[in-house]
DNA sequence: AACATTATCGCAAACGTTTGCAGTTGATAA
DNA sequence: TTATCAACTGCAAACGTTTGCGATAATGTT
């Protein structure tokens, strides 16, 4: 059997197709009577408008596409719920796509957001983004793009970020605080602007307060454990690890060692909540909220839509979140 | 700006809006020429096919799609990442949808996906959904319905699961073998089929060798915690955990308690492979693929819309991963 | 030269909606 | 009776594609 069309209503009911249309949208041209009728009969005979159709009449999908590195993440995950549950608010539908940090993918995505005609676009760009012109290329077809998270190192687009430099700062202070002497500290791909300046707030500090420290990039648990490994011959005091994934490899090669959270060695972490709470003592922690983030580009997204010309360019302040790590 | 449509093409290049549309997917009627011709021109002027006009006119939408209870899950997580790669395989779209175990939610989910006329849908149903019409009145319309993991009892649907008995056995097996005494069960949510099955299979084996038993069920991390406190005085010298969230609840007990694994006490888990490696020993478990998952469920969507009227019921057996938690 | 064949291409309808406009009622007022 | 008005409802075009069929021009065949 095939769907319930309006056509179909009309023939039944002996109605026009108009008058269905609009007496299922409540339209005051229409009587009560026949309101009640046709959306009985709607009921009855299941019908559900036909989405193609009516996107193509009206020329609004009520869509946003969102592009992320892969939904498997602690982080991309809280951020599309968040974004979702302010699209399910206003009405707003998503077309999650996962870019695998893959840019031929990527452009796939942007070319499915296009054919879609998403009316924005929230978009993670991978490591190894070095052309953004396809991005911007949808302002020209009407479709705003918010960068959140990873984002274009040029100033002439939407952004929304957590904290970086803060976020950094707050961990750093906190080593100082507790008097540490060495510490490693273990940051994510050296591609990201992200990455550079929290390395740069981080050593800076650490330079003021004459804190040794060895550093090192990681964007794999494995490499992190390996990399937690060869340093701890150092003797470090403390590990900062910049993501969750870091963390993870950390902790292993910690754990296999069977060395004692503060006392032989102390962690403290950036990262979205959920790893460090796995741990005994756990894990002190600076929280850049995928859930915040979600909520203030979906805003910026919103502002843009109604006309604001304004680039928005937001952070996203981090927290301090004690466990007993350090 | 608007978007580039066939007409204009057809304005641009003096040419039919069908000559046009055939030159772009390489009909044999449209000359070398004019073909090349079209596809540069469509290149420049950066023309995307309206795929809601597309599938208006060829009925079908390639889409699919999927209901689960939460995106922000190890499990459905690779379930879906298997989807996808199915899909993008065989060129066929997602459209995810997250009932959040919310009965409305979800069958607001399932008038979303007659909207967007999917040729099929994969569903997890949740706890409460006790009225799965919704779902089998969607075969009317034509869409064939998978459901995975969560699944209703009734025999005349489609359905893929992991392992329930079986998985159960094996966890109930190894502790015999390891000669345990006392073990301490818990299992998650006792409305579900899955977990009925495998409290009966695990209680039997240890009904057969005698070992002693306290069995609970929680669908919690923080309960699983409490269940273990308060369980922990019993002095059972094994915990089974029957999803990875009992599992870090249970961990945190235990961690908290200091209580060393395996010698003060055993743990092994059901699990997805992930949360078992965090931890030192790392935990031996059952694993459920949700990749082996969704390829399975893949396949019978395929089956099913390729007429196949044969019901599909299918099991993804599990493999033990050993760790040394036991 | 007359005809058949092939290679190209265009016309127009259809998919299921929405919506501006015009048409049809019935009742009321003059 | 006729004009006026409001309350309903229908006509038809448009959104951007796809596709069966018919038209035209070019080529080959006898």
């Amino acid at each position: 059997m095939i769907n319930t069309t309006l056509k179909k209503l009309s023939e039944v009911s002996g109605l026009s197709i108009s008058t269905i249309s609009r007496a299922l949208k409540n339209h005051p041209d229409i009587s009560e009577k026949t309101k009640l009728l046709v959306t009985e009969l709607a009921s009855t005979l299941d019908y559900e408008p036909n989405i193609n159709a009516v996107h193509l009449r009206t020329k609004n999908s009520r869509l946003f596409g969102v592009i992320v590195p892969s939904i498997s993440n602690f982080f991309y995950d809280s951020v599309i719920a968040s974004l979702e549950e302010e699209g399910r608010k206003n009405n707003y539908s998503l077309m999650i796509l996962q870019s695998g940090d893959d840019p031929e993918i990527e452009a796939a995505n942007i070319k499915l957001c296009r054919q879609n005609r998403v009316n924005g676009l929230f978009a993670c760009i991978t490591p190894e983004t070095k052309d953004i012109e396809p991005f911007l290329k949808l302002k020209e077809v009407d479709v705003s793009v918010i960068f959140f998270d990873r984002v274009p190192e040029r100033s002439d687009c939407h952004k929304v970020c957590v904290a970086d430099i803060d976020s950094a700062s707050m961990a750093a202070n906190l080593i100082v605080e507790k008097q540490k002497k060495k510490v490693l500290a273990l940051f994510g791909n050296s591609n990201f602007l992200i990455t550079k300046k929290r390395f740069n707030a981080f050593t800076e500090i650490m330079n003021q307060h004459s804190i040794a420290y060895i550093t090192a990039y990681s964007s794999s648990e494995i490499h992190a454990e390996e990399l937690t490994n060869e340093c701890l011959t150092l003797k470090p005091d403390t590990i900062f690890c910049m993501t969750d994934e870091i963390l993870t490899g950390v902790m292993r090669a910690i754990q296999k060692k069977q060395l004692k959270i503060p006392d032989d060695i102390a962690v403290i972490a950036i990262s979205n909540g959920f790893i460090p709470t796995l741990y005994y003592p756990q894990i002190t922690y600076i929280e850049t909220s995928g859930k915040k983030l979600g909520k203030l580009a979906f805003q910026s997204m919103m502002a843009t839509l109604s006309g604001s010309t304004f680039i928005q360019d937001r952070t996203i302040e981090s927290i301090l979140v004690k466990g007993g790590s350090i």
